[in-house]
DNA sequence: AAATGTAATTTGATGCAACAAAAATGTTGA
DNA sequence: TCAACATTTTTGTTGCATCAAATTACATTT
């Protein structure tokens, strides 16, 4: 019995770079949007099939994000896609705030006329789509608002370990319940940090976004709570 | 001509789990002890023949590599052992002194009497290794102090993060220049550290390890530094 | 000699087949 | 009905051939 875990979402693959590399980027924006169930099995050769590559890319990419920790490998022979437990989301919310506050307060001095733009546009946007229930496009601006800031923190193999934190977390939330991701008192915290911003005080940046994790983790927590049911 | 890059040390690779998984531990050691001198390019097919393996094993261990930091991809066809710029080490340095004070301070709690025993041991062999002048050894202790702390934390994804952070540095270092890794002072720092886990006082063990890093970074930084003569 | 163009070689990527380990399935016996 | 065993299928791993891209070596010209 071949499970097709993997078809709708799947971009066509055009061949830009390698099979590998589109691969990866495919497969991790599947798992990211939450369209893969987590428990989900995934086996090589139903990963190529459905990118319509051979084994070796698909193998490419699944290890790829072992490595990064967005699969996990149960047995010898099962990948899957992590369930969010309590004490990982604990674990992970810690590393993200070591991580994310030194990001926010190292990007305070480079944050340029052109950023705090974007970031009260994406902020706008935000708010407009949160009003109209928009909530997959929620979550898309929210990202694009805290790494707008970590990006400029010029440290770029820190960021990347923050996106791997995202990648742990989004994928038992964003398909399931978009709505519970951001609500209004996240809108706070972003504009407290967009001040701070102006201001060019890295303390009050790093304060707001240490709250708006904070945030965050008191709603994730309480779904995995009622998960338990 | 065929470089024969990765040679004398290599473990002889006995079967036990996956190939794919003793030629990235094999390589990986290779690489931390510094046996591969920095810039040194990396092939496929050296580190196949080297190892003893066919290419699928080697090219999973390599990207393995890649994946971690340890290895860097330079040209379309050129992975490399990065050489460690001042750039670099700031931005490590950064990453751990956030990851390894949250590791130490969560670890406090958590820590045994056999902990303490282990600590203290490996901190008399560390001064003896210290005086006697076998700085590989030194290395090699000081590593496993840190790290019996740190896996302390139960934050098994925070340690992994931290290996790989080490990962970054050692290259550079362990095999070039061992006796300037390790100093004197570096046993100041480890003696306050166990009077914090004796006291069970997480601030104190956060700030011994904090300054443990910074006396690091000042040694290391006098060496990048003085590398571009 | 230095620059330039061309041929030979090296190399990563990819697909694929074979194999052994592990699951899944089916069957038997109580 | 369920547990234990045997069989079939699935699956990760590994090695290898092939191909195109990239690098290197070399010859030619200025």
């Amino acid at each position: 019995m071949h499970q097709n875990i993997v078809q709708a979402p799947l971009a066509p693959l055009d061949r830009q770079s390698s099979l590998g590399e589109l691969a990866y980027e495919s497969l991790k924006d599947t798992i990211i949007r939450g369209q893969c169930e987590p428990g989900t099995k995934l086996t090589v050769r139903s990963v190529a099939q459905a990118l319509h590559v051979s084994t070796t890319p698909a193998r490419d990419a699944i290890n790829r994000l072992i490595g990064e920790g967005a699969l996990v490998n149960l047995g010898p022979k099962t990948v899957v896609v992590p369930v969010l437990t309590m004490a990982v989301l604990d674990e992970v919310t810690k590393i993200r705030l070591a991580l994310e506050s030194l990001a926010a307060q190292e990007a305070t001095p480079h944050v340029s006329e052109d950023d705090i733009a974007f970031l009260e546009d994406t902020q706008e946007k935000l708010n407009t789509a949160l009003d109209e229930r928009r909530y997959m496009e929620v979550l898309r601006l929210n990202k694009d608002f805290h790494f707008r800031i970590y990006d400029r923190s010029q440290m770029p193999r820190l960021v990347a370990m923050i996106e791997s934190q995202w990648l742990r977390i989004g994928p038992s939330f964003n398909g399931l319940y978009p709505e519970f991701a951001i609500k209004r008192q996240g809108v706070a915290n972003h504009q407290w940090a967009l001040r701070g911003l102006k201001d060019r005080d890295p303390a009050t940046v790093r304060a707001a976004i240490e709250n708006d994790l904070r945030d965050g983790y008191r709603r994730l927590s309480n779904l995995v709570h009622a998960r338990g049911d």
